[in-house]
RNA sequence: CGGGGUAUAGCGCAGCCUGGUAGCGCGUCUGCUUCGGGAGCAGAAGGCCGUAGGUUCAAAUCCUGCUACCCCGACCA
């Protein structure tokens, strides 16, 4: 295999990334621009996040459906501000046939569509025109459904898994009675995933409120989660957004509550996509290469038999018994290559995050133990191959999935930054990258501003702390504070 | 979409300036020996040089268009 290809974080940040992911073998490039392949390593890290979020939002009532690809180009222009934020990104189908011609084939002119159908670039527009099918009374409320599915955005610049033209994502989409009801729906998913980024992928995001500026196209309130990756930068893991009545009013979906008059109906919308693999993966990988947190690890334990001629079936036979006793518990590897030495192949796990490797040699097999190394640790140590073999991996890959866990949280409370000027803010944004919590007084152009010099925007204004604005003075403006704000460069 | 760079075997590169029909390392295949931190030897396979044109007796090499990728900006999950 290739020779230390990874560009140390320090010397080239995006680069290290870029290597991490192709010798982690995550993805390919695809022949259409800024459209990745999801290769089967890369994939099943998706796999495990869809199968962990699928369950927590079955378990908070949710069901899953699936609604079209296409979408009628007229839904996007219903409502005024959902189109603005979209229009500029959709791919449009305008032909329904090819043509052969002496130049090669052509969208046939014959077969040009009435309306051009867009590829959804999200869904809501699909969605509210049937839930104003399926909706006429208080009785048919709340809809609390999800869907997972691909959508398209036609992005200028792309990165693997953080941005890409076509990406994997779940979206959720609820219709209530009430604005209550709809703002508590927000709330929830966004605990929702808050709690599953903390104890699923180990990255501690901070959940918060979006500025109108950043607000979602068509939303009165967009929530989200932010990380911090380890160059300090911010990266948005998720949103959830009260959509008010603005889509219902658009489609016109009423119902008739209890007292028999017509209400528009309340909505939310929340999603989080592909890029969450991103976010694990620049949250916890080192210059050697992928670090994975044990719940998403495509491979959890991967053993690797040290065999000679003479020992061969001894040694394999040890190994798959051990191998046995963890599958089942454990997504588990055997790498039973004749053709790479062990060396060889601790170095191409480790590249590929896997978080516990287990080496098994002749000594192993008369000791009755097994040798194991832990991705993120220096030493190896023994343990016992006996009936409590797979509980004492199980706890220690619960440590070390908490473990990873503190020292992103440990990352993210050191380079948070207080800071009470704005000369501070822009000496420190090059000095001492980060996250910078300033008390701020709400204001557009003022943050537009500070966005045009210092590149840094408003990830959020956090729901944890705000009271701490009070009687303070905004850090650029002198005014009364309004509110504290997370200001950091983002992805 | 603006500025810069790149495109030659699966991967990383040389060859291009000074045109003459393609080479190196790694990987792959076969065999033997190896195997507790990136194995050794021997043999072999694999590329109409991103793509479409142009110049020329002749193009990987010179010229033009297009496409993709990377870096930096503006836009965004």
């Amino acid at each position: 295999m290739s020779d230390q290809k990874i560009t140390p974080r320090a010397e080239d940040y995006s680069r290290w990334y870029q290597d991490v992911i192709t010798e982690a073998d995550l993805v390919d490039s695809s022949p259409v621009r800024g459209c990745m392949v999801l290769k089967p390593h890369g994939y099943a890290i998706w796999e495990a996040i869809r199968d962990d979020l699928d369950q927590r939002f079955k378990a908070t009532g949710h069901v899953n459906a699936y609604f079209p690809l296409f979408i009628p180009q007229s839904f996007l222009t219903k409502e005024a501000q959902h189109v603005e934020g979209f229009a500029k990104e959709c791919a449009v189908v305008t032909h329904h046939r090819l043509k052969a011609t002496p130049e090669g084939v052509i969208p046939d002119p014959d077969a040009v569509l009435d309306e051009p159908l867009v590829v959804r670039p999200t869904s809501e527009t699909i969605i509210w025109h049937m839930y104003g099918r399926w909706i006429s009374s208080w009785r048919d409320l709340p809809i609390l459904i999800n869907q997972w599915a691909n959508v398209v955005r036609w992005e200028m610049r792309t990165r693997p898994f953080l941005r890409t033209a076509e990406f994997l994502w779940q979206e959720g989409h609820t219709a209530h009675a009430t604005a209550a009801e709809a703002q508590e729906e927000t709330r929830r998913m966004l605990e929702v995933y808050r709690d599953f980024c903390w104890q699923t992928l180990a990255v501690p995001v901070v959940m918060g409120v979006k500025t109108a500026s950043e607000r979602f196209a068509g939303a009165v309130d967009t929530y989200c989660i932010e990380g911090m990756m380890q160059n300090g930068w911010a990266l948005q893991a998720g949103t959830s957004h009260f959509l008010g009545q603005n889509f219902a009013r658009a489609f016109d979906v009423t119902f008739q509550n209890k007292e028999g008059t017509l209400e528009h109906v309340w909505a939310t919308s929340w999603g989080v996509s592909t890029r969450l693999v991103g976010a694990v993966i620049m949250a916890h990988s080192d210059d050697e290469g992928l670090v994975l947190p044990p719940k998403v690890a495509p491979v959890q334990i991967v053993l690797v038999p040290i065999t000679r001629a003479d020992n061969q079936e001894k040694v394999m036979a040890f190994v798959d018994g051990v191998a046995a006793r963890l599958r089942g518990r454990f997504r588990v590897k055997v790498d039973d290559r004749d053709n790479m030495k062990p060396g060889a192949k601790y170095f191409e796990w480790e590249r590929k995050g896997v978080p516990l490797r287990i080496e098994v040699g002749p000594r192993d097999v008369d000791n009755h133990a097994v040798f194991c190394k832990l991705r993120t640790e220096p030493g190896k140590f023994s343990l016992p191959a006996d009936e409590g073999l797979a509980d004492a991996i199980g706890a220690v890959l619960d440590k070390m999935q908490a473990a990873m866990l503190d020292k992103a949280l440990a990352t993210r409370k050191a380079r948070t930054h207080r800071v009470d000027s704005y000369e501070e803010l822009k000496a420190r944004l090059e000095s001492d990258s980060g996250w910078f919590l300033v008390p701020w007084t709400d204001d557009a152009e003022n943050e537009a501003a500070i966005k045009a010099e210092t590149k840094a925007t408003i990830r959020c204004y956090p729901l944890e702390g705000q009271e701490e604005a009070q009687g303070r003075t905004c850090f650029y403006s002198g005014r009364r504070a309004t509110h504290m704000a997370i200001f950091s460069r983002a992805y």
